[in-house]
DNA sequence: ACAAAAGTGTTTAACCTACACCCATGC
DNA sequence: GCATGGGTGTAGGTTAAACACTTTTGT
């Protein structure tokens, strides 16, 4: 039965969003892919599924080869299986996405199967609304994907400290609410936001020290490093109107 | 590239996690295995995905094969893939996992390739801590799959309005509260409870009428209707120490 | 001195909690 | 009447929102 024709093997692909905060702004990584089908379209990053691996292994190598960073620290997680039977017009694959959230790392990006690759500030991709005559259109479905990717990434801020995987440690506390003003495109009230991480245990802990000020001057900031702390409770809501 | 032999074809099934609330208690409906591997193991109902079929059609008709239920507003969301290597000791196979939730209906469960099949409590079990030595063992990874959909249902009642999946209409408030109750193990307090569900818009709508009383007496119920709203501003959040 | 950025205090409103109380029905 | 379950009122505490204010640095 696991042979028969109506149950025919298909093909099992990883793609990754992977987000970083740059320039103020949250932006993507894409790929321009060199070969039909949707040759010259931007695309995820991603690749086959191999044999002996496991998805959550594909996922983690992928990273590595696209970003060049051995780090394992960073942080990836599983956001969907897309599998439509027609989202590839070569042969049925079905990909499971992952998020992968990482620094504003200067990356040495090699473009293997592609022609080029950038990070995009998601703003740019216009996929919001779905009818922008703007949009830039993404190679098979990940129009869909990027997009659950964002709405993963806004809502995971909320009730997670993720924040802080979009910083390089150490960090001050301002860099942590720059990201929530990246993301969700509007800063928290600074005076909350600080008492919030501060009184969440484990969210960040002090590591002694200061910045120096930038070439404008201003105040040094206090400096700190990840804490052990996974969830917030409460969460930081984010205004309703601001929501799907 | 595609047919390299470091990337061969994968099987793809869905499993599905359905759930019912039943005499006060959070169930899931398990099949007992006639067939090795895992033989007489309790297991999650699934089945492979065709290869003409997206992910998401496989996972209703699974739900609808399993069920006899032709109505098509049961609630199935998918929950997250699972795909290491030598869960299955067969083949390679990876599953998409869905969670599905249904009123508490008598349904004309067929066995098909199933000694038996029959809801369980959650509690029962013992799927935490892992080390429960009383645990039911079941088949393949499905204790990992099942613990996470327990605690995906569990999170989804504090922000959506899903606990009225699990009541037919129409319904009362109560009802709804012994929803939560069942599910968190822990009933919200009646007064702010129904101050919630009344306040935020169309999260049920009033359909006239009362319930008649029980046998022992009271006051008949009003009852209610889904409302159109999905999502619940704020969440109603258990307490901290019920959480992971 | 002034600009810039970090950091603090205070008032107000929202909302959750807890719990006491009232209402409608069957027996 | 009284048990049972539905439904309401209210006082107090916690927290978030808003915003004015202070501190520390570079030029």
């Amino acid at each position: 039965m696991i042979q028969d024709h109506n149950y025919a093997p298909i093909a099992v692909t990883v793609d990754l969003a992977i987000f970083t905060v740059r320039s103020g702004l949250l932006q993507i990584l894409l790929i321009e892919r060199a070969e039909e089908p949707f040759a010259r379209y931007w695309a995820l990053p991603g690749g086959f599924v191999k044999t002996e691996e496991s998805v959550a292994n594909a996922a983690r190598r992928e990273l590595c080869e696209e970003t060049g960073l051995k780090n394992l620290d960073l942080h990836l997680e599983q956001l969907a299986t897309y599998g439509n039977p027609n989202r590839d017009p070569r042969m049925r694959v079905i990909s499971v996405a992952h998020v992968a959230l990482i620094p504003d790392l200067p990356l040495p990006i090699a473009g293997g199967d592609a022609v080029s690759a950038r990070f995009w500030p998601v703003d740019e991709l216009r996929l919001n609304p779905k009818t922008d005559k703007e949009a830039i259109p993404l190679a098979f479905d990940h129009t869909q994907i990027v997009t659950d990717a964002i709405e993963r990434v806004r809502s995971k801020l909320e009730y997670t400290t993720l924040a802080t995987a979009f910083v390089g440690e150490p960090f001050s506390l301002s860099e942590v609410r720059r990201v929530y003003e990246a993301v969700w495109g509007k800063a928290p009230d600074l005076a909350n936001f600080r008492r919030k991480l501060l009184s969440t245990q484990d969210f960040v802990v002090p590591a002694g020290g200061a910045s120096t000020s930038g070439s404008k001057g201003g105040r040094p900031a206090a400096l700190y490093r990840r804490g052990s702390a996974k969830r917030l409770h409460p969460p930081i809501l984010r205004s309703e109107s601001d929501n799907d």
